[in-house]
DNA sequence: ACTATGACAGACG
DNA sequence: TCGTCTGCCATAG
């Protein structure tokens, strides 16, 4: 069943700390999935209750229709962000 | 079953 | 640093 794959990557976003952010390959690699490109089918699906804009791609930009709100949170929450891009220091390992 | 699409990533020029 | 191409895989029609 695939429910379980959507609970996998959910349970890595939501345990992302606050005030930092992650690629979804390190999101996708900590849910065991094999494509990144999963993550974010599963976000669009079902990310509503999660802290999705702490996900960003692999050089900390955030894809074009959710990229306001996206920095504008992050900004909020104390991400230093440097034209459009968050910065590296505060990025995310659901490992460490 | 097949094709098209997408909140991606990595390799190249 | 940026734009394009390719590989990836779940979903929708």
């Amino acid at each position: 069943m695939d429910e379980a794959r959507h609970e996998r990557i959910r349970t890595v976003v939501a345990a992302i700390p606050h005030g930092r952010w992650c690629g979804y390959g390190d999101v996708a690699a900590a849910a065991g999935e094999r494509s990144p490109r999963v993550v974010g089918t599963v976000l669009a699906a079902d990310g509503a209750d999660l802290p999705w804009h702490r996900v960003l791609r692999a050089g900390g930009t955030s894809a074009p229709h959710i990229a306001a709100e996206q920095q504008r949170r992050l900004a909020a929450e104390g991400v230093p962000l440097s034209d459009g891009r968050a910065d590296p220091a505060y990025r995310w390992s659901p490992d460490s």
